[in-house]
DNA sequence: GTCCAGGTAGATC
DNA sequence: GATCTACATGGA
C-alpha cells in the first residue's frame, strides 16, 4: 500500500513533530490529516499523495503510494518543492528584516523549519473561499467533503479536490449538503465566473503582484484577504500579505499598530517587511497563534 | 444559551 | 468613502 519510510534531504536541522504539524496544519493548506496511530500525516495536492512523519532521530521523512497506486506519488523532487523548500524561499527568509525586528526574529526562531506550502493556484482559491470565519479543522473538514462528493477518488479513501469545471455544474443546494454554509454561493459564483473565462486564473500567473490582485478581486467571495492568501500560498506572490483577524491582532498588540484600517495594516506589512511579506506573514501568524 | 471562527457583499450614512 | 450587518455551521 505504502512504501517504506525515507528521509528526505531538506534540512540539516532536526526536525519536531511540532514542526512538521504547523507546516502542514497551520492554516495553509486544509489537505493533511494526523494519523495519531502512526504519528504521521497523509495528505497531498492535485492528484498525489503522500505520508510525511518525524522520525525518533528528528528527520523528516516520507512514503508514498505503491503498487498499482504509484502514479499517485509526486516525486520527491516535487513533494520538496510543494512543502516551500526551495532556493527562492530560503533567501527570502534571509532578506527578511529579522535583524531589526525582533518580534519577527522570535517568530522565526519559534518557527524554524515554517516555510510557505507552494500548492497548486486552483487548490488555494478553492481552499480560501471556504475559509471566511471558519475555524481551521472546519476549513478541513468541508473542503473533505467537497472533495468526496465531487473530487476524483484517489486511493485509501482519498478524494482529489474537485476541479473548478466540475464545480461550475453543481446545484447550489448540492454544494450546501457539505456544510460550507453562505460560503457556498461564492463557491458558485467564482466557478460560473471561471466557465466563462477558462484561461483566467492560468493568466493571473503571469501578472505582477498588484495586477494579479486586481483580477483576482473580480471573482465573488473574493476579497482582499481571500485574494492575499491565493497569490501567497497557490501563486507563490511572495509579497501578499494576508491580513486576517491574527494579524490583524498580532500588528495591533505586538506591533503597537492600534485603531489601523485592514488596508493600512496590508500596506504596513508589504512596505516593514518587503518582498517576502508573505512569509513574514506565515511566521507572525503561527507566533500569535502560539501566544493565544 | 452566547460567542466566535485565516471575510465578503450589499446597504446605509 | 467609511461603517454596519447578514450570511451557515460547529465548537468552546
Amino acid at each position: 500500500m505504502w512504501t517504506a519510510w525515507k528521509p528526505l534531504p531538506i534540512s540539516n536541522q532536526p526536525w519536531r513533530f511540532f514542526d512538521l504539524k504547523e507546516l502542514l496544519q497551520g492554516g495553509q493548506s486544509f489537505r493533511w490529516i494526523f494519523e495519531p496511530a502512526t504519528k504521521a500525516f497523509t495528505g497531498g495536492w492535485a492528484g498525489f499523495l503522500s505520508r510525511l512523519r518525524v522520525s525518533p532521530e528528528g528527520s523528516l521523512e516520507a512514503s508514498f503510494p505503491r503498487g498499482g497506486k504509484a502514479h499517485l506519488a509526486p516525486t520527491e523532487r516535487a513533494l520538496i518543492q510543494y512543502l516551500g523548500y526551495s532556493e527562492e524561499q530560503t533567501e527570502l527568509l534571509e532578506n527578511l528584516p529579522w535583524r531589526s525586528d525582533p518580534i519577527l526574529r522570535e517568530a522565526i526562531e519559534q518557527f524554524p523549519r515554517l516555510r510557505i506550502l507552494q500548492q497548486p493556484p486552483e487548490e488555494a482559491l478553492l481552499s480560501f473561499l471556504c475559509s471566511a470565519t471558519k475555524q481551521i479543522p472546519q476549513i478541513q473538514q468541508g473542503l473533505w467533503q467537497l472533495a468526496q462528493r465531487f473530487g476524483q477518488p484517489l486511493a485509501d479513501g482519498w478524494n482529489q479536490l474537485p476541479r473548478w469545471e466540475v464545480l461550475a455544474g453543481i446545484p447550489l443546494p448540492d454544494l450546501r449538503d457539505t456544510g460550507i454554509g453562505f460560503r457556498a454561493r461564492h463557491i458558485a459564483g467564482t466557478a460560473d465566473f471561471l466557465k466563462e473565462n477558462p484561461a483566467y486564473l492560468s493568466a493571473i500567473a503571469s501578472l505582477p503582484y498588484p495586477e494579479a490582485r486586481t483580477a483576482l478581486l473580480k471573482l465573488p467571495g473574493v476579497g482582499t484577504k481571500v485574494a492575499d492568501c491565493t497569490l501567497l500560498f497557490g501563486f507563490q506572490k511572495w509579497e501578499a500579505f494576508p491580513v486576517d483577524t491574527w494579524i490583524a491582532k498580532t500588528l495591533q498588540r505586538l506591533y503597537g499598530l492600534h485603531d489601523w484600517k485592514l488596508g493600512q495594516l496590508e500596506t504596513f506589512g508589504r512596505v516593514h517587511f518587503g518582498s517576502g511579506a508573505g512569509l513574514a506573514q506565515q511566521f507572525l501568524f503561527a507566533r500569535m497563534r502560539q501566544l493565544s
